[in-house]
DNA sequence: ATTAACTTCAC
DNA sequence: TGAAGTTAA
């Protein structure tokens, strides 16, 4: 692109020009860097950035891209509705670099944009923010992600929550409603951008073709469909969500997550929407709906949660917030992960969520909890290589999300579930799968096998698998690891983790910097990385045929009964009227949307260089950002678009040494005295120690 | 009415 | 596991 300076190029030159940067705000309505730039007057200049080498190895998956280039060829259809031109657009591996290139070529005097939370998003956005003030650019940031500013909820010492339920609930009783949803602009202006170099975004490879069209059968991205879906959800399922929403392949999920994942649909527009029908149902003394708003709005506030989180502790999607974990001797066994990831791990209900998951895209909230949960406690697979997984496969994969239920799953959260506390697949199958419907449907081979042992074959008469055509260690595998097992190696794991702590603590206590290995940074598994060409910023999609992951089903010694299970994946897409969704890909379409990574070490996320970018001296803390709450209640608007989240150094926060991610010399001691109920783990290791 | 036993569900 | 809510006595 021409580095000629600019009027000349996008055509006249108005007294102002703005720069409206789209990133996960995929929407018109109640968008309020949109808004703000129409109010502005002057031309609006509505841009995106396609810079995926900035996320490291969180490379978005093939089903993320797919969404992202339908929702955006959505959004700018939108915009040239309003009146604006057409939605620039530009590839880099620094959005920066290529916002401030942009800025020069359109003449803008102002940039508009809405808050990320993600660590890598506070860095960049705060570093675009220096940058652009250097150059004389006058930039606004607003919230349009979420009901409250993560620096607006705070407890009553002004500290952040440690634990979900005391945050959400100081969120629902905060003194000041969330915003009310702005409308879309009635007009944008964008002046001529003809001549605006725009380049043309690629999210597919040819292979992936295939397969994303079938997605397009069983998803619409797009804001105004995130509006339709919200509006039949709201109408129908909600109502029902509280009864429903234990069951496996409920009709009554929502469906609206990949929506507002890319910000297709405004989180407060869901919220005053869900409130109204709440005051509606509680008047008309229906409590089953009531309750069912305030399960919903839960999950809305889990979202909510995991950007606090993020915020507060940018290094939670890959490291432990509880110290202690990160002494866990986690199974580093690429052949354990492998059968995960197929479904043959030779538990049903587990099974049959990651076939769904590889199928589709798309798993059942309950079946992600079942099958991380096996992941972690059964397995004892390092969680970040699950949770890079789930990344790669989700349509609705969020980082902040999901390092929010890793860890949670994970135990190294304060209100975590106790990590030696293994659920047992089998009664969860009964649970959310009574009559063994979903095992069927994701797991042909079990067809015909009886709901009695459904969800437990290994325990069925010889005579009942015969009949049901199962040889148990042939086409269905027998347990990977028993549970008994599984709970023994748990509790040698625990107590040479705690082992390892206190070894650690000691060492830190004489006086060394560090403490001693941190178990969080295995690397992942080379078939996770991907590989980037950074000369010419394109992500070069290594051809790597993974067999493994073309057929959600058998092994490779048995054709015959792969073969029909392909059949009867294409077979039973018109009986599957109960799955929220259509989409099968045909099992022999060829994938490969993990690329091998062999980038350079400047991107890369780990632990010590990821460290680095945060210690980076900011000046700004976040009590010097973070207006008052009674302040914010009062002059929220004027306000907000001056409010940068910007991470603030760990030290200069009196709380977050309850949090070891932040800081090297802190042990989970301090945590542990802040949260009695973890004493009892403590309690427990320092008997095992003494033996 | 008050307590104890029993069930449910965790972010 | 254990807190909260529910039922039974």
């Amino acid at each position: 692109m021409s580095a000629v300076s600019s009027s000349s190029l996008c055509g006249g030159d108005p007294a102002m020009r703005s720069v409206v940067w789209f990133r996960r705000d995929l929407r018109v309505e109640d968008n309020p860097a949109l808004a703000a730039a129409a109010r502005a007057g002057g031309e609006v200049v509505p841009a995106y950035v396609w810079s995926p080498e900035e996320e490291g190895p969180y490379y978005p998956g093939r089903v993320s891209r797919w969404w992202i280039s339908q929702s955006l060829k959505h959004l700018d259809a939108s915009l040239r509705r309003l009146g604006a031109g057409k939605l620039v657009t530009r590839r880099s591996a620094d959005a920066v670099v290529a916002l401030l290139q942009l800025v020069r070529d359109t003449g803008a005097t102002h940039v508009y944009f809405n808050h990320l939370y993600d660590p890598i998003s506070l860095v960049r956005d705060h570093r675009l923010k220096e940058m652009l003030a250097a150059e004389g650019i006058v930039v606004q940031s607003f919230n349009a992600d979420l009901l409250y500013e993560p620096w607006e909820v705070v407890d009553d010492e002004r500290q952040p929550f440690t634990m979900f339920t005391a945050f959400w609930n100081r969120c629902l009783s905060m003194q000041y409603d969330p915003p009310a949803p702005l409308l879309p602009p009635k007009k944008i202006n964008s002046g001529d951008l003809s001549m605006c170099p725009s380049e043309d975004l690629i999210f597919e490879d040819d292979s992936e073709r295939g397969s994303n069209a079938l997605l397009a059968r069983a998803w619409t991205p797009g804001w105004q469909n995130a509006d339709k879906a919200l509006t039949a959800f709201l109408n129908g399922p909600l109502a029902d969500y509280s009864v429903n929403r234990k069951k496996a392949d409920s009709a009554s999920t929502s469906l609206l997550s990949p929506h507002l994942h890319f910000g297709e649909l405004s989180v407060r527009k869901v919220f005053h929407l869900v409130r109204m029908k709440q005051l509606v149902w509680s008047n008309e003394g229906n409590h089953a709906a009531e309750e069912s708003c305030t399960l919903f709005l839960r999950s809305i506030g889990l979202r909510e949660y995991s950007r606090y989180l993020s915020f507060n502790h940018p290094s939670s999607h890959e490291r432990p917030l509880l110290a202690h974990l990160r002494f866990f001797p986690w199974v580093v066994n690429e052949s354990y992960f492998k059968i995960w990831r197929q479904g043959r791990t030779g538990y049903p209900l587990v099974d049959a969520g990651m076939r769904e998951l590889w199928a589709t895209g798309w798993l059942h909230d309950r079946i992600r909890v079942v099958v991380s949960s096996f992941f972690v406690k059964v397995l004892q697979l390092p969680w970040r290589w699950g949770m890079k997984y789930f990344w790669d496969t989700l349509l609705d994969a969020d980082l902040e999300s999901d390092a929010l239920g890793w860890q949670y799953i994970t135990g190294s959260l304060p209100d975590s579930r106790e990590l030696d506390r293994i659920d047992n697949p089998q009664f969860e199958g009964y649970k959310f799968d009574p009559h063994g419907e979903y095992v069927r449907r994701w797991i042909p081979e079990l067809v015909r096998l009886p709901t009695e042992w459904i969800h437990h074959p290994w325990d069925a008469p010889v005579s009942v698998l015969q009949a049901a055509g199962i040889e148990l260690g042939s086409n269905y595998p027998l347990p990977i690891v028993e549970l008994d097992a599984a709970k023994a190696r748990l509790q040698e794991a625990l107590s040479e983790m705690w082992q390892l702590e206190a070894a650690s603590r000691a060492t830190m206590n004489n006086g060394m910097e560090e403490g001693l290995g941190d178990s969080s940074e295995v690397p992942f598994p080379e078939e996770l990385q991907m590989e980037v060409d950074r000369a010419t910023a394109n992500v070069v999609m290594t051809v790597r045929r993974r067999e493994d992951q073309m057929v959600p089903t058998m092994t490779s010694s048995l054709n015959r009964a792969e073969t029909e299970v392909s059949a009867d994946l294409g077979n039973s897409e018109d009986t599957r009227a109960q799955v929220p969704f259509h989409a099968h890909f045909h099992p022999r379409v060829e994938r490969e949307d993990m690329i091998q990574n062999t980038e350079g070490p400047a991107l890369r996320i780990n632990g010590t260089h990821q460290h680095n970018i945060f210690q980076q001296p900011q000046n700004h803390r976040r009590e010097a950002l973070a207006p008052s709450v009674s302040e914010a209640s009062s002059s929220w608007t004027g306000r907000e678009g001056a409010v940068v989240p910007v991470w603030s150094p760990p030290a200069a926060s009196g709380h977050s040494e309850t949090f070891a991610a932040d800081e090297a010399d802190v042990s989970s001691r301090s945590y542990l005295d802040r949260h009695p109920q973890s004493h009892r783990l403590m309690n427990w290791s320092q008997l095992s120690q003494s033996l």
